[in-house]
RNA sequence: GCUGAUAUAGCUCAAUUGAUUAGAGCUCUUGACUUGUAAUCAAGUGGUUGUGGGUUUGAGUCCCUCUAUCAGCUCCA
């Protein structure tokens, strides 16, 4: 007999050899239905797998991220059973499960796939899946395993055993299909009820741009129809704020083919609070000790190949401006750093002026491939947040904590708690990619980890995605569709320093190298826009929204009350407009909802009479504030502000 | 950059298998209405069907080029 532990603390008694499946029919067939696989100590495994010895177990069912994970990848195999019933030629890479669903890459030839294609692969899953065929693990000797896909001529299966080793290696079987797998998987494939096929889309094959390019078909599924029915209309409500949607509904950027791909232009609206936001980051350095500089927009080639840029990204970037004067080239620039090392290099320092902190709101031009452009996302022109900051390798670690402590304030100001903090150091085994030396490597990893740690922020680590002048920590927040963008970043560099000859004379009279770290809370304010639209649904907080308020006259006599109420707010810096058009106040009061505009004020006779504005809020069952003097509006507005 | 898809009025979308003058709603303009908390009524303006070529008696519709956009991959100083 062996004890089997259940995460209420229970311990059960069961006979050596069985299965979590018998562990939950012994606790209720309902459950036993449900269970999609099950956790052994720490290692996910098939429900019918025999279970020989004392262990914790837990039941996982679709409310567990485990178990959906586990039900998507073993969809991922009932869509290959299919894939392979309606095309026998077809050949497969891999097909795992992802966060919301699961892909398979397929190698079809020639063949290319249509939505009509996608809806016959869907009715041939179901088919399967109403089979009730049992997932059924196979342990298999390499060199059967070989045999097998050499036999089927699947040269993708057999590159992927070449890594396996002999004695791991597992088959899965479900009716009439077999594939090398790990696992695990759901005990039947009737348990997969709804099933949508989502997109196809090219992949390269290993993720490798030099090889073969598969057919990625992408899709979800649930036990429940109801489920995916759910799932696909959250899907529709993420994609109405999709901030390329929102942006050209609330006039706050565009893009004109005339001007180019990948070039925002800014319209009043969004101008204005790109600027609200600059101001709000400006102020809060001004208190942590930053100095603004101006940059141009352009710099000569030589300053580049200084800095090593023009090596590594030359051929890719916008190429150089000639003018007249023969040999002579500028380039966009990229980034602002060498400039900004220019600027302290234009006069000797003293340790005692570090550190010294430069900020510069510095739009620069990058020449991103075609392909990855994407809304404000991702753009070719931009403007950072930028700042560097040049210190003392002692103070590297005070000044990290700073930056850290004004990227975090920055995040809970806008509201977003949902990101992830990313350390990304050297990887340990290639030393030869990096510059500068072990001993500041050393100190500066040290530095970021301890100074995360210090305010207690929950990160991952990267080995090897440092950059290869230094390590860094990045913040990235996933959009409407749960795709995850890099947003601020902290960079600690001895690259530039090096290159640009930069030093300070230090207490000893002699000359260092000081630190430099390129640092951006925001990250750029396009992409920082991007985000910031599609996590309030263009409902953007009182403080930073282009109009709070609209004032909306119940008829035109009472427009020149509306513009003196205006008049009065705008003195007290509150900002909005008159809608002064001949309508309705239902229509008027509709298309500011709809243009989520915060706070409307309807004024009429009672109003004009009194001196009062009737307050409505915008998106709210109880909008409905009533009357209320002008002089209360200020003070009930400003209290709205502390709120935020 | 790669694979696949898409491109019709300012916006969102129609337009049998290639066939008369490319339609609708919203926006906009004009007129009427003078409005009290999510769309008042009527009329009107608006298109070289993304670009350049081709096939055809005839192309929004079929083929090719380029551009842009969308999904994913790859990349991201």
């Amino acid at each position: 007999m062996i004890n089997i532990t259940l995460p209420d603390g229970s311990i059960r008694k069961y006979e050596s050899g069985t299965t979590g499946l018998e562990v939950a029919k012994s606790i209720s067939e309902g459950l036993a239905r449900n269970v999609l696989a099950v956790k052994v100590d720490e290692e996910i495994w098939d429900a019918s797998r025999p279970i020989e010895n004392d262990v914790h177990l837990r039941l996982l069912t679709s409310r567990d991220t485990e178990g959906m994970m586990t039900f998507w990848h073993s969809s991922a195999h009932l869509m290959a059973e299919a894939l392979e019933a309606l095309y026998p030629n077809v050949k497969f890479g891999i097909g795992p499960a992802i966060e919301t669903g699961f892909y398979y890459d397929i190698d079809l030839g020639d063949q290319v796939l249509s939505k009509n294609d996608l809806e016959k692969i869907e009715k041939k899953m179901i088919e399967l899946a109403r089979q009730k065929n049992e997932y059924v693990r196979k342990p298999m000797p390499k060199a059967e395993a070989i045999a097998y896909f050499e036999e089927k001529g699947d040269e993708y299966k057999l590159e992927l055993l070449e890594g396996l080793e002999d004695g791991s290696i597992t088959f899965y079987q479900q009716g009439g299909f077999v594939d090398l797998c790990r696992g695990p998987h759901i005990p039947h494939t009737g348990l997969i009820k709804a099933v949508k096929l989502l997109n196809v889309a090219g992949a390269y094959w290993r993720g490798d741009e030099t090889r073969a390019q598969m057919t990625r078909i992408y899709g979800v599924s649930f036990p429940k129809a109801k489920e995916l029915k759910e799932h696909l209309r959250l899907l529709e409500e993420a994609k109405k704020r999709d901030h390329r949607k929102l942006g050209k509904e609330l006039e706050l950027f565009m893009f004109s083919e005339r001007v180019g791909a990948g070039l925002p232009i800014w319209l009043p609206k969004g101008t204005a609070l790109r600027n609200r936001l600059k101001d709000f980051l400006t102020k809060e350095q001004a208190k942590r000790g930053y100095q603004l500089v101006s940059t141009p927009h352009i710099g000569n080639k030589h300053l580049y190949v200084t800095s090593g840029h023009y090596e590594k990204y030359g051929e890719d970037s916008f190429q150089s401006i000639s003018t007249p004067r023969e040999g002579e080239e500028f380039m966009l620039k990229p980034m602002n750093c060498p400039h900004h090392c220019e600027i302290y290099a234009h006069r000797p320092h003293s340790y005692k002026e570090l550190p010294m902190r430069i900020a510069e709101f510095g739009t620069v031009y990058r020449y991103e491939q075609s392909g990855e452009l994407h809304g404000l996302s991702r753009v070719r022109g931009f403007t950072q947040d930028d700042a560097h900051i040049f210190c003392t390798p002692d103070q590297l670690k005070s000044e990290f904590l700073d930056v850290l402590d004004l990227t975090l304030m920055v995040f809970k100001k806008m509201g977003f708690s949902d990101f992830t903090a990313q350390i990304s150091l050297r990887d340990p085994e290639k030393p030869e990619k990096y510059i500068g030396s072990t001993e500041n490597w050393d100190a500066a990893e040290k530095a970021i980890i301890e100074a995360t740690q210090e305010v207690g922020l929950t990160t991952v680590t990267e080995l090897g995605e440092a950059a290869f002048y230094g390590p860094k920590l990045d913040f990235m927040v996933k959009d409407a569709l749960k795709r995850s963008w890099q947003l601020g970043t902290i960079q600690v560099d001895y690259n530039l320093p090096e290159r640009f000859d930069l030093e300070y004379t230090g207490s000893d009279n002699t000359t260092h190298r000081p630190v430099m770290i390129h640092r951006a809370p925001f990250g750029s304010l396009e992409r920082f826009i991007s985000v910031l639209i599609e996590h309030t649904a263009g409902k953007f907080p009182l403080w930073l929204i282009p109009d709070q308020y609209a004032i909306i006259p119940v008829s035109d006599k009472y427009v020149e009350y509306a513009e003196k109420v205006k008049a009065e707010f705008e003195a007290q810096d509150i900002r909005g407009f008159v809608d002064g058009r001949n309508e309705t106040v239902k229509r008027k009061i509709r298309d500011a909802e709809v243009k989520r505009v915060p706070i409307m004020l309807i004024v009429g006779e009672k109003e004009v009479e009194s001196g009062k504005v009737s307050v409505r809020l915008q998106g709210k069952e109880d909008g409905d504030k009533g009357a209320m003097t002008t002089g209360d509006f200020v003070t009930f507005f400003k209290q709205l502000l502390e709120e935020e």
